[in-house]
DNA sequence: AAAGTGGGCCAACGATGTGG
DNA sequence: CCACATCGTTGGCCCACTTT
């Protein structure tokens, strides 16, 4: 068979298409790692000035995850979002109670001081029940934080990442189940009685006669994945 | 026809580990 | 603390299919 060259990065003819594509992959990741993670927090990390310089803050960000990967180990999921002005900042997807004092000091002293020796930054932790992500959040924060991804930004040109997560995030394989029933009813019936080996709690489903599918996905266990029930 | 999915290939980049 | 090297991963591209 035979391979059209490829074009080189940047000069394809579907450019745009391309870019769409990534983008969606990218998202489509995102939700995962969250997920898989059992991302259930958010973390925002702000500057005091209008940071524009995409490359400063990415090295910013990079020493922020030395210090604190020294003091614990964490797992994260991390995406730029940039302001209508410009200006950037980091939504960092966690799992689990944040020592909000480390993460403070860590980010502040990345950052060092201004002139008249004020912090550059702010730190801003989202608990899931306090600010509205409530009992379902985790699924709210995936899709909060995968929105970034495909989100075209200025400050993001061809080859630069669109999220950032730490390493040994697993995403679990998938796992098909083949259901022995002929209705509709039978699936969602089998499809819940699966989803509730690993508990019911803030589950969110959808589903649709016409295309014959179900689509369940199970919130706070570590093991809740998405699965999708074709049949 | 148009849009979406999933896979494979490859290059470039980032996360990390190491040694000066 | 910084520079360098390694290894894994992302992103860009294209193809082959399936859905709409």
């Amino acid at each position: 068979m035979k391979r059209k060259p490829h074009a080189r990065r940047g000069e394809s003819e579907k450019r745009e298409e391309n870019d769409d594509d990534a983008g969606r992959r990218a998202k489509k990741k995102v939700r995962e790692c969250c997920k898989a993670i059992g991302a259930d927090r958010m973390v925002t990390l702000t500057y005091r000035e209008n940071m524009v310089d995409r490359e400063t803050a990415l090295k910013h960000w990079k020493a922020f995850c030395r210090k604190l990967g020294k003091h614990k180990q964490f797992h994260y999921v991390a995406v730029i979002e940039e302001q209508e002005r410009g200006a950037l900042h980091f939504h960092v997807a966690v799992t689990g109670r944040q020592m909000y004092a480390l993460l403070r000091s860590i980010w502040q002293s990345v950052l060092g001081r201004g002139p008249d020796g004020q912090q550059m930054g702010q730190v801003n932790v989202r608990d899931p029940h306090r600010f509205g992500f409530g009992q379902n959040g985790a699924h709210k924060l995936a899709a909060y934080i995968a929105k970034y991804c495909s989100k075209q930004m200025q400050c993001r040109a061809l080859d630069q990442k669109r999220y950032f997560r730490s390493k040994g995030i697993v995403v679990p394989e998938v796992d098909s189940v083949r259901l022995h029933c002929t209705t509709m009813l039978g699936a969602v019936q089998a499809a819940f009685s699966i989803a509730a080996q690993f508990g019911l709690e803030g589950i969110q489903s959808w589903c649709n006669n016409g295309l014959g599918v179900v689509w369940l996905s199970t919130a706070p266990r570590p093991k809740g994945a998405d699965m999708e029930c074709p049949f």
